[in-house]
DNA sequence: GTCCTGATCCTCT
DNA sequence: GAGGATCAGGACG
C-alpha cells in the first residue's frame, strides 16, 4: 500500500523527513525496481534555491501542482532528477530525491546504470532516476496510481543528519537536506 | 582520497 | 547568451 495523498499534503520538511526510510518503486514492462531513500532536500516557497522561486513556468508547473505528485526535470542538459510535490496546490514546495539503496530489481538497476557496484548504483539524484528508469515523461504523474510510488518503511529508520543542501548557489546556508546516518549509500556525506 | 574538466541542451534572462 | 538541485573519468598525491 503506498503513501496516502495527505502524506504528502503536509508542511514539505516534515514530509521530508518521513520520506527518509521509505521505498520508491518503480514499475514497467522491463520489470520493477525500487530503493529505499535514504538522502532527501526540501525546496520551499520564498526559497531563492527552489525552482519554484521566479514563479510558474512550463518547466516547473507540476511544483505547483497537487501535492503526492512527481516533479520531474532535465538538468545540465542530460541528467533527470524526482521531486514529490508537497504542502499546499499553488505553493511551490518539493522534496527532491537525492540517494537511494537499492532493495529490489538490483538487476535491472545494473543493467540500466551499465555497472554492477551497488554503492554507485543510485546515490546521486541523477543516478537514482537512471537506475529507476525515471524520465521525463514522469513529470506530473500522480504518485497514488500509475508505476510510480512510494511505500512506508519496513524497517526501522535510523537516526536523521540535518545539514546544507548540495550543488547549489543560492540560500546554500539553510538546512535543507536530510539522511539517514550511517548509510553507505548517499551521494556524499 | 582531492581537484578539474567535458558532456550536452533546454529554460529563462 | 548564460547557466544550471549532475556524473564520470583522469591527473595528481
Amino acid at each position: 500500500m503506498s503513501l496516502p495523498r495527505s502524506f504528502y499534503e503536509r508542511d514539505t520538511v516534515a514530509v521530508a523527513r518521513d520520506l527518509l526510510g521509505c521505498l520508491l518503486i518503480h514499475q514497467e514492462k522491463a520489470g520493477t525496481a525500487a530503493g529505499r531513500i535514504v538522502e532527501v532536500e526540501a525546496y520551499l516557497r520564498d526559497d531563492p534555491a527552489a525552482h519554484s522561486y521566479r514563479g510558474m513556468t512550463e518547466r516547473n508547473r507540476a511544483m505547483f501542482g497537487p501535492a503526492g505528485h512527481a516533479y520531474v526535470y532535465r538538468i545540465y542538459g542530460l541528467h533527470t532528477c524526482v521531486n514529490v510535490v508537497t504542502g499546499a496546490e499553488g505553493t511551490g514546495e518539493a522534496v527532491l530525491i537525492r540517494a537511494l539503496e537499492p532493495v529490489a530489481g538490483i538487476g535491472l538497476m545494473q543493467a540500466r546504470r551499465g555497472r554492477d557496484d551497488l554503492i554507485s548504483l543510485a546515490n546521486g539524484p541523477g543516478k537514482l532516476t537512471e537506475a529507476l528508469g525515471i524520465t521525463i515523461d514522469l513529470d506530473g504523474a500522480s504518485l497514488s496510481c500509475g508505476p510510480l510510488w512510494i511505500d512506508p518503511p519496513t524497517t526501522p529508520v535510523e537516526e536523521i543528519v540535518q545539514t546544507t543542501r548540495v550543488g547549489i548557489t543560492k540560500a546554500a546556508d539553510l538546512p535543507l537536506r536530510f539522511y539517514l546516518k550511517g548509510s553507505r549509500y548517499l551521494s556524499r556525506r
